[in-house]
DNA sequence: TGATTTAGGGAATGATCTTTTCCTAAATAA
DNA sequence: TTATTTAGGAAAAGATCATTCCCTAAATCA
């Protein structure tokens, strides 16, 4: 079949005046703060700087802006700290920087925010399979990191080969993930480096 | 001034016909697994097996009946563990205890009904003063508790002296809040005793 | 026994929240 | 230029929810 001939990127009507990722990154300070089932349309609207019907336009309801939303968040956190892992050079200082990263985002204002993943975990992974699917992908996928750095360190020398790269992640992203707990209440670690040191003692 | 004669215990009108302990019980069970926002007076009905209008005679709302829960759900909880650590012999094997009870809380059917102050930590802390500092007590007397048994440990030679026990104890509280986690999420670490033996690495 | 007090339960109320509708605006297609 | 398509926005609709009300029941007090 024959395609009509489109100028590449201008869909027909009226363009949308908005930028949907921009938009996203509001309404992502807002279901971390707030959860999903505290979060009003109303609350989604003000942050959001759009109306009501203009967000039913672009997201099918409410629960389908806290998926794109939540996608968004995972995206530009895995950038995050897969940025955080290439600054640093052995693979023992990379899983340094990423476990000091997880403390420092667990602490003062950012902490008090709070994590989009463990906050959907918490709220929704048992009555929403989709965001289920996503927790799950997003867990697995920090073990993984974690796991991948470990054998990284033993393959250096830097890491002891006498851990089990697999169990060792597990624990550590149950240390990562209660970080954001933790921080939520405004706990956190307060000595950053002491934290590391500790949770460091896990590879050996 | 003189106190009538009561016969003790015996108030005025209508006794009431159910166990507010029992009630609470079933009252805890939902708000587990759907936390506060999810769960209507609707939901508690069912499951206290009350109409709404008895619930608002013995509470006074529905967030009355979740701080209530969250007492009495804190309160079973700290006597468990207390039950668990006082079980083991040297302090060491009792921080082992205690490690081990919480990875079985977070693994099956009881990890994925989830953990009230977990739940209640990421829900609530950041929109309810009360909700805030009955965490902030909890997660405390966690950490203390910790403490204490590495001091303990440190004492009685099982644990090595050169440990900051409170620092130790504070990751060892981000582990086990993030057990809750995972296990909401169903990816608890499936073998105890290996996620403990790591566990307890942090320990020297 | 009669008055009073409190509990049980279900219907009614009032508030809030999500979603739809409708009208206007701004773009493309013919 | 006109028809068509999609977006913006505010108000209306429809649904749900927390709370109150009211009537009946079961106890104590005088």
């Amino acid at each position: 079949m024959v395609q009509p001939l489109h100028q590449v990127g201008r869909p027909r009507g009226r363009p949308r005046e908005f930028d949907v990722n921009e938009a996203l990154d509001k309404a992502i300070k807002v279901f971390r703060e707030q959860g999903y089932n505290a979060t009003s349309v109303e609350d989604l609207t003000g942050a959001m700087g759009l109306a009501s019907g203009s967000i039913y336009k672009a997201f099918k309801d409410k629960r389908a802006v806290f998926l794109a939303a939540l996608d968004r968040y995972m995206l530009l956190r895995n950038e995050q700290i897969a940025s955080v892992a290439r600054a640093a050079r052995t693979a023992r200082e990379r899983l340094r920087a990423v476990l000091g990263f997880y403390v420092e985002s667990a602490k003062g204002v950012e902490g008090r925010r709070g994590c989009m993943v463990v906050g959907s975990a918490v709220e929704l992974a048992i009555a929403d399979r989709e965001v289920a699917a996503r927790i799950t992908a997003a867990l697995s996928r920090n073990e993984a990191l974690l796991a991948d750095l470990i054998r990284q360190g033993q393959a250096d020398r830097s890491i002891s080969a006498k851990i089990d790269p697999d169990e060792t992640a597990r624990v550590m992203v149950c240390f990562t993930q209660g970080l954001r707990v933790v921080g939520r209440a405004g706990r956190a670690p307060p000595d950053t480096s002491a934290a590391v040191d500790i949770a460091m003692r896990l590879l050996a």
